[in-house]
RNA sequence: GGGUCGGUAGCUCAAUCGGUAGAGCAGUGGCCUUUUAAGCCAUUGGUUCCGGGUUCGAGUCCCGGCCGGCCUACCA
């Protein structure tokens, strides 16, 4: 609002209408001067709207008195009767408010609210002609009010900026977004289910680190200042959960959020959710028969369904038993030579230009091999496969392949074109751990955990691991376009 | 970071070759006691993202900036 204008002035600025903050804040002022103050109201509840509609059977045309309370989303108004609806957590409910029934200042009152404003109502259910279950207001009572308007019914909100950086606005007008995160909330919950179901301890372990290991991301780094020294968001879980292997507790999984220092795209945000699982006595093996029952049983039972609508393509068939392909066939079959792994890089190099993909000449040459991996063969990767046996170099904390010294114990779980899950054998042993480690310090963002080696040598269990991000499932699991689709606040430049 | 497209009323969108910035919903006033995007009549509302420039004249063209979408890069 225009803070130069005089009070005269605002004043007959609001009595137009154009300015419908200013109507609002009119409305509520006036009802202060008649004693009534929304901000201070409450509401006693009997039933959530879906419930109360519930209540009403198929072919009886009265019902029991319910008490709800929502937001009114529509509004029509009929001279002496009017139509609302309004939304709670559960769904929406219609009322029907008619003069003769709530007197004749109360409905005076009731003309004057708005959409966005809370109120609670009560009084027993009906069928109106069109068979929709309403409840017929004895009572009602305004108890917040809402002094900016809601964006259009129809349309809902589009913008994008708006969406994330309004995402409340999103939430009451589009019912979509509202589904997708109670979908999330599901999935996740069912996620706690499966692994309490299977006897696993869920733990929290430190987001603030003084060393942040467990992949090759570059962390976000903060000073704390009573001990003045430097730490780090977390990039992983993994360190922390294989210290508590070395405890005993030996099923652990955490679901918690990390914190990658990397650029933003439509598959990621810098802060997301991962879930990640240890189990003694387990190996690679055992994490696919755990990962695929897992998304199996959440798929089931928080969608109802083993079977994803996919926008612009075919279904996900998450039913049955998944695809295994080695990282090495696929490799051959994509680049159509046997011989690729015997190749130097500089052939590598002709064939990847050959196949039209971009490779930095500077890269390793199993860098290189990895690229035609991300490339040309990850997003064709639609139905759900184990990816296996895929080269030590890419994973550090994997135990070593007994058959074949190159590979180590590894899949890698693709759906939706995507990477959702890595799991492992874990390398236990910490001399083997080490040498790995020191390599990778070398060249890339990994720092080295001295005291997670520490650990490693006090003994611990063999052990099957397994990572996943949650937001990628999520994704595929709502058929969602975008990460930011699934997180309720993305990062995003502040405004 | 690079490329590209976009930003117009509270929301969803128009605006021809550079020539008075419009509509629907929402709001305001009125009619209407079973509506379903309720309907009918009347009506308010604009820093066209910001700052420069070209021009008699800029929402429109040019330059710079801000914010965002998509692609791409970085990213186990």
């Amino acid at each position: 609002m225009n803070k130069n204008l005089s009070p005269e002035k605002e004043k007959s600025k609001s009595l137009d209408g154009s300015d419908q903050v200013a109507v609002r804040k009119d409305k509520l002022d006036r009802m202060r001067e008649m004693g009534i103050d929304p901000f201070r109201s409450n509401w006693d509840q009997t039933h959530v709207s879906i419930e109360a509609v519930s209540l009403l059977q198929e072919d009886e045309e009265l019902g029991p008195e319910v008490s709800v309370a929502g937001r009114i989303i529509a509004f029509r108004l009929m001279g002496k009767a009017s139509f609302i609806k309004i939304l709670d957590r559960a769904g929406k409910i219609q009322s029907y408010v008619r003069k003769d029934e709530i007197g004749e200042d109360e409905y005076a009152l009731f003309k004057k609210l708005d959409l966005g404003d809370f109120i609670g109502i009560r009084g027993p259910l009906f069928r109106t002609k069109t068979g929709e279950v309403t409840i017929r207001a004895q009572e009602y009572r305004l108890v917040s009010k809402a002094l900016r308007p809601l964006p259009e019914k129809w349309h809902g909100l589009t913008d994008n900026e708006q969406i994330y950086r309004q995402r409340y606005l999103d939430l009451v007008v589009n019912d979509d977004s509202r589904e997708r995160f109670r979908a999330r909330s599901k999935i996740i919950r069912e996620i706690r289910e499966f692994f309490w179901s299977r006897d696993f301890l869920e733990v929290e372990t430190p987001m603030l680190q003084s060393v942040s290991g467990g992949a090759a991301a570059r962390p976000f780094r903060t000073h704390f200042n009573a001990l003045d020294c430097d730490f780090s968001m977390r990039i992983a879980l993994e360190l922390h959960l294989k210290r508590l292997l070395v405890g005993g507790f030996d099923r652990v999984f955490e679901v918690g959020r990390v914190f990658r220092n990397e650029g933003l795209s439509r598959r990621h945000n810098p802060e997301f959710t991962m879930l990640e699982a240890y189990q003694a006595y387990s190996d690679y093996r055992g994490m696919m028969e755990l990962t695929q029952s897992l998304i199996q049983q959440v798929a089931q039972n928080a969608l109802g369904s083993l079977t994803l609508d996919r926008t612009g393509g075919e279904p996900i068939e998450l039913s049955g038993k998944w695809r295994e392909a080695k990282y090495k066939d696929l490799i051959i079959d994509a680049v159509g030579r046997d011989d690729w792994f015997e190749l130097p890089k500089v052939a590598k190099l002709e064939k990847a230009k050959e196949l039209k993909i971009e490779v930095d000449p500077a890269l390793e040459d199993f860098e290189v091999t990895n690229d035609v991996f991300e490339k040309v063969i990850e997003h064709t990767l639609i139905q759900p496969t184990f990816v296996t046996h895929i080269p030590r170099e890419l994973c550090p904390l994997a135990k070593i392949t007994e058959a074949d010294s190159s590979t180590i114990d590894v899949f890698e779980l693709c759906i939706n074109g995507q990477e959702i899950a890595p799991a492992y054998s874990e390398q236990n042993d910490p001399a083997v751990q080490r040498e790995a480690f020191m390599k990778q310090v070398g060249e890339e963002t990994q720092e080295l955990d001295d005291d997670f080696l520490t650990a490693l040598e006090h003994g611990m269990p063999p052990a099957g691991g397994m990572g996943m991000g949650i937001d990628r499932l999520v994704i595929f699991l709502t058929n969602a376009a975008n990460i930011r689709d699934t997180i309720l606040f993305p990062t995003l430049r502040p405004s």
